[in-house]
DNA sequence: TCGTGATTTGACAGGTTTTTGAAGAAATCC
DNA sequence: GGATTTCTTCAAAAACCTGTCAAATCACGA
């Protein structure tokens, strides 16, 4: 089960570590400190009220509890005692990957994140849905939109086709890959990037694709 | 320097937008629309004065000139190319949060704050909930208004339907999103808006409505 | 209670966007 | 150098979005 879940979930483009017990758990969210922790309510060791409990004392970071019981009483103390979002066994892995993006999305949250992105003559503002290059509006498609902006939003860093595909449709993605590099082809076009050599969304061979960083 | 003034501002509530470069500057104002700028006297490419004096062309925002020599004829000749404010560094970052607070409430102006928005030939008067064109009256229903307000309040910023829906309906709203369709046509029926190239309420295909700047 | 105007619904047509699949090019591995 | 995997390209099909309209429902004052 652990090891299906750590399988799905880096499918879609998450990096998992995985601890079998709560005092594991603890151990590498101090040692690793990562964005979100899940947390089954049942663990051997320490149970995960108090492993939650614990991290709570030293770190921010987003903490799913999953427990077996569906008891409305034990979402309560979940959520009391500093969990973030709390989910209740059966679930599919379909609806963890769904929760935890949409809680790290919270967590980042209202963040003085900018209204536009921008690199060199390139403006792209998400509050008006629109591109301008040199000035120039440039018509883009939603779907091209949101890829873009995922994409320039983080310079340097790689997306997977799938993390992209992801972010641009906001949920579960469940078709052809291949689909994003349709998207990217159409944006390098749109863009005026030159596919041979692309400034702004250039291809990472096996991994997906990343915004070019100044050139 | 630049780095440091943003995350001061953002801590005082303001939305900040940077730019490095004067070209740059012009592009964001244009795009974005802010309520004020503060702009170094001294910039690459162009100098402050040119910017200052290009945004003055097409924009009412306020405008702080900030300049490292305290030289008096500079401040006249800030202020008069249509700056609104000077400082001379060293300043410290509490003055310049306070004169733009300043600015910003003597911009918006106690009295004659309009309680109307109006573009070319279209003014909408909140306090009287009227709408007119070229003078003549039109008559919107109290949705058709709230929807027309709140878009026109922020001509260029892209809204969903559920959010003209929610503002419109000042709460949760529970229904059908092609209800907006309809309303939207109404409206535009109304202020004789052409559909196939509408010049107030403009279609943003994927995300939804915007009202169109400028002419 | 009824009548009137306002709002919402549902369905269709027409246009646009997204997805697919296959074939060829490029990069990587052995 | 050849085999293998991964990217690009393209056009056609599928899915999706918007405008439109008439009819149904709702809200409210007479």
């Amino acid at each position: 089960m652990l090891k299906e879940m750590q399988t799905y979930l880096q499918r879609e483009g998450f990096r998992v570590l995985t601890a079998c017990t709560g005092k594991e758990a603890i151990t590498i969210t101090l040692s690793e400190r990562p964005d979100l922790v899940v947390l089954d309510w049942m663990l051997p060791e320490k149970s995960g009220i108090d492993v939650c409990r614990e991290i709570r004392q030293t770190s921010h970071c987003g903490i799913i509890m999953v427990t077996a019981r569906s008891d409305e009483s034990d979402k309560i103390v979940g959520l009391e005692i500093g969990a973030d979002d709390y989910l209740t066994k059966p679930f599919s892995l379909r609806e963890l990957a769904s929760r935890i993006r949409a809680l790290l999305r919270r967590l980042r949250g209202p963040e003085d994140r900018p209204m536009f992105l921008e690199r060199d003559n390139l403006i792209i503002s998400e509050a008006k849905c629109q591109v301008f290059k040199d000035g120039q509006e440039i018509q883009l498609t939603p779907t091209e939109f949101k890829i873009l902006f995922t994409l320039a939003g983080r310079p340097g860093i790689v997306f997977s086709r799938l993390q992209l595909l992801n972010a641009a449709l906001e949920n579960e993605y469940m078709g052809y890959e291949r689909t994003m590099d349709s998207h990217i082809r159409n944006l390098r076009r749109k863009l005026g990037d030159d596919p041979a050599n692309p400034q702004y969304i250039q291809t990472v061979y096996g991994f997906g694709y990343r915004f070019g960083e100044r050139s």
